[in-house]
DNA sequence: GAGTGGTCTAGACCACAGG
DNA sequence: CTGTGGTCTAGACCACTCG
């Protein structure tokens, strides 16, 4: 088991601190070289390595070392910006595409709505120090909402809910398995088809107990870890 | 992209009924044949299959569909044969060791102990329909449980807790990442080195709020989907 | 324009599982 | 014993990134 070897090489490499965060690996033909090996037994270590986490690939510009993870505690505020500032880490969010538009299937089920409603859906990418790691699609009950597609969506929903509609997240509900990247949420993650991510799914209520909003996150699986106490419901 | 369309073809004759879960598929020779592809390629394609959690694979015996994950709730009763039986699943749990020994480094933080402290430790798989879906190392504060090694631990451990020493779990903490199955953990599951897995840490505990145990889980990552109701703390 | 990653081919050998 | 999966080799072509 060759290719064990070379990812427990590459391992030590990176644990004796010869690269930092985010830095660029050599080349592959380079590290095949290196290894006396050809290009698929090393892609082989470099996928183990991405499947723990401590690499990650972006689509034909080659292979990264991972920086530390962000902590995500689902009970906590719901908000990607604060969470990440408060780890010292730089967020960015972009919008990819905001409409209004007959609820698919999924908005559906989620958000238990009758056939042929309507939802704002929203598509966001979100950034930590300009490397995109989580592709993120909102559904929201637009009766809740009037007119909520005139603000900035790059901003905090959460924010906009409570400064203008007066509405706050009371409880969550959520969902979590790792699956892999896949049409949409491939390119703006740059990524290739059939990354491991981590798919988080959430129903949120708001003060009333009334369910306003859904989201569907794919995270770069490497980019998150998911963190929480609770006390033991008996 | 010859791997995706495989990938495609294989998932809809999945949804279509033409495999059950945990059957197994035809042979990756006969398969390449089929697609009228290399080993390498389809092998590429099932990897897929294996990161969305629509297949698995057991060492050196094949490749497999994927049955319903168990959903796993970390703030419910934290009982697997409980929570597999109330699932119409049917679980078994096996022992793989059982000793007291000095704390090894990982136990030492997680239970916050001093250098040089003892505990017991517990290595256990459990299975699903026969299937090992996790392996799981148990770290227990000795001083809370004396002579809990003379008590059959193939049982559940929060009913010997609660039924020998009066104590039961009030506080979990619990951390959730992806990570790939290595060393001890990869044989009990009938694993290759590198498969997928989620990793859970759980420290809990009981009624006095002191620290009893830790555990640290390795999923079969197709297995498990973690769903949860959480009232948000503001 | 050079080099890189993404993808694919057509083999090979070995150790193990299962009959 | 047969066939299978696990692993590896030594190439190849293309599309893209980046300087």
């Amino acid at each position: 088991m060759q290719y064990v070897k070379i990812k427990d090489a590459i391992v030590s490499q990176i644990d004796s601190g010869l690269f930092s965060a985010r830095q660029k690996l050599p080349s592959e033909r380079k590290l095949a070289e290196t290894f006396n090996t050809t290009r698929v037994t090393l892609r082989e270590a470099l996928s183990l390595l991405e499947a723990e986490g401590k690499v990650f690939r972006e689509d034909r510009r080659g292979w990264f070392i991972s920086p530390e993870p962000l902590c995500y505690d689902p009970t906590k505020t719901v908000n990607f910006t604060n969470m990440a500032l408060s780890q010292g880490r730089i967020p960015k969010t972009e919008i990819l595409s905001v409409k209004r538009m007959l609820a698919p299937k999924k908005a559906v089920d989620l958000l238990k709505l009758a056939p042929f409603s309507e939802v704002y859906q929203v598509n966001r990418v979100r950034y930590l120090e300009d490397r995109p790691v989580v592709y993120v699609t909102h559904y929201i009950r637009p009766e809740f909402f009037p007119n909520l597609l005139s603000f900035d969506l790059s901003q905090s929903l959460t924010d906009i809910y409570r400064e203008h509609y007066g509405m706050t997240y009371q409880k969550t509900r959520y969902r979590v398995s790792t699956s892999s990247l896949l049409g949409q949420s491939v390119q703006p993650l740059r990524a290739t088809s059939g990354s491991p991510a981590m798919a988080i799914e959430r129903v949120n209520y708001n003060q009333y107990y009334e369910l306003i909003d859904c989201d569907i996150e794919y995270w770069r699986h490497d980019a998150l870890r998911i963190e929480s106490t609770a006390e033991l419901m008996t």
